[in-house]
DNA sequence: ATCAATAATAGGAATCCTTACTGATATGGA
DNA sequence: TCCATATCAGTAAGGATTCCTATTATTGAT
């Protein structure tokens, strides 16, 4: 049976690739970053190749994407979680999410809105630009 | 003294225009749908004016601009407050903040971070959308 | 191994939002 | 009036992303 599914799926170099780079760092990296990374092993990598792998995998559900200072940031990690952003050195940092139900939550709930998520982004100064802060402009 | 301050500030039409526009509606407005407000009153008001203004009017602080989709979007509303989205129709709502401090900003401090403030929306659907959710498509 | 069918690619053009530039115009003070 | 300066309208330029097309790679079947 099953003889309408012909073609197995791919799995191309370039996605792996791609895939990888997003998944061996931390720093929610660009397209341009992610396409930097891939070149170096594989220089004659496109930059449609890179967005188009990109797009698939947020489609698969094997990346989450985001948006920031006009830019599309990837993420590997498919956890749950939030996020704090430095505003002197840009750092952007997981935060691992409680399992509490926000009191602003229930209050949506309560009026009858179906939340299915949310997202959370803190923002001021990490550590090492808080010990700079007074000092330096 | 003081006689450096040679010239007040403008109040130019289009800049009251541009200012009216996004503080008389809730629906978070973009660059584009401001350049059509203005435009009924002031046929001749360029693209470039709304965005120089609207940029003009978040540096001194009387408007916030955030990204969305790809588009910045702004909002007359300076109190501190939250949103939520609706993934169904696109409404975005506001959501008054009550003044409890999330557990996940005091880890935050605790750890040595300085936050200065945060960013939270929720999303899901809205109660329009709920009730046509399992009957349409 | 060869073949046909199909999916993915490289490269570049096109698109969309936003900013930067330029010459014209308006404003307010000396 | 005359000058300095701010803002304007119009348009060019910029940057990120998507779209397009001919080419190449992969698969399954002969
Ligand atoms: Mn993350
Ligand atoms: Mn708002
Ligand atoms: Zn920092
Ligand atoms: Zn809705």
């Amino acid at each position: 049976m099953d003889a309408t599914r012909r073609t197995a799926r791919r799995s191309t170099r370039q996605q792996r690739l791609v895939f990888e780079a997003v998944s061996t760092t931390r720093s929610h990296p660009t397209a341009e970053w992610v396409y930097e990374a891939v070149r170096r092993e594989l220089p004659r990598v496109s930059l449609g190749t890179i967005y188009r792998n990109l797009q698939r995998l947020v489609e698969e559900g094997r990346l989450r994407s985001f948006e920031r200072a006009g830019l599309t940031r990837y993420d590997a990690d498919l956890e749950l979680h939030d996020h704090f952003s430095c505003v002197r050195c840009g750092l952007l940092m997981d935060i691992p999410r409680a399992p509490e139900v926000l009191p602003a939550e229930r209050r949506l709930r309560a009026r009858g809105f179906a939340v299915e998520g949310r997202t959370l982004e803190f923002h001021g100064l990490c550590r090492k630009c808080r010990r700079g802060a007074s000092s330096n402009g």
